[in-house]
DNA sequence: AGGTACATGTAAGTAGTTACATGATTAC
DNA sequence: GTAATCATGTAACTACTTACATGTACCT
């Protein structure tokens, strides 16, 4: 594929757990071709040109997927926000909690969306393993739903306490 | 406090949602002091200086947690793994699954513990709050445990099928 | 005396985004 | 014909980590 259509295609369908940007995607891509792991190739003369993996690239790309998943500096502005909460004010924590709850419940309608699109085509060994991408998006989602419910009851708690 | 102790409060205390490394905390320490927002003010003689938070910084604080909190770019690389699961192979995905399960329970029972200690003292305004970032830790520790366990299964029944 | 925790700071390097520049192709 | 999408690329900038340098205080 384009290097445009591999950024698609990240956002797409790896949108909820990767993210990469084209200052990113095309120097990248410029040295995976220079290693030999990604080649130019032309269909045909009036096909564009597009990039494809190759044989070492293939190598190159089971090793990597061996080497063990490095923790990512965790950074959540709503939980931040909402520690200092006695500062916020009880009405900004609501909208906070409000949001998160929108955001998850839309992003599970998302998931299951995708989920039966998955389905409904015609199955191939990579399908099981899409599945399993997405159940844990549904998962979470269900998970940051329940709780920003939760703690909306809280906070209304919190209000006719004092 | 100091900004060695104000580390140590992140890590342990904002650990699952926030961190920051000294190349951040003690620059922006100084950018801070610079602007008048904190003070460096020393209890007696023999104590040692420490920073404190002065009124305009309070201020300042209630006004930068009322911004929209911006989203981070997701990179999660154990779903990354998966999705290409194919590539990887299964006993490569159960790796990360059994991993992501052990990580998740440990996490969770460091939670309760947290959530204990927190109740067992004496009840402050803040307390409420913090139960909240706890929580939020909690459903995600659970939900991750679940995945986890439902996808090694699913993990076996592509086994048995092929 | 020797190790661990406390404490502050900086320089080099990594990772990545944003914004810009440029142009072709497609859709209406 | 003109707006949107496809397509590639770079330069400047932001954010952040890691490693290093340095020293004090306390424990045993």
């Amino acid at each position: 594929m384009s290097g445009y259509a591999l950024r698609q295609a990240i956002s797409d369908v790896l949108g909820h757990f990767w993210s990469e940007s084209f200052g990113q995607i095309y120097p990248t891509l410029a040295e995976l071709r220079a290693d030999g792991l990604v080649e130019v190739a032309q269909a045909d003369k009036d096909s564009k040109p597009k990039f494809a993996i190759t044989e070492r690239g293939l190598e190159h790309l089971r090793a990597r997927l061996s080497e063990p998943p490095q923790s990512e500096r965790p950074r959540n502005g709503t939980l931040l926000r909402l520690f200092f909460g006695r500062r916020l004010g009880l009405d900004g924590c609501r909208d906070l909690l409000e949001q998160a709850r929108r955001q998850a419940v839309e992003q599970l309608a998302g998931f299951e969306a995708i989920r039966r699109e998955i389905q409904a085509g015609e199955p191939t060994g990579d399908h099981p393993f899409f599945l399993l991408t997405v159940s844990s998006g549904e998962h979470a989602a269900r998970a940051t739903a329940a709780w920003a419910e939760e703690s909306l009851l809280v906070l209304d708690r919190i209000e006719n306490q004092s």
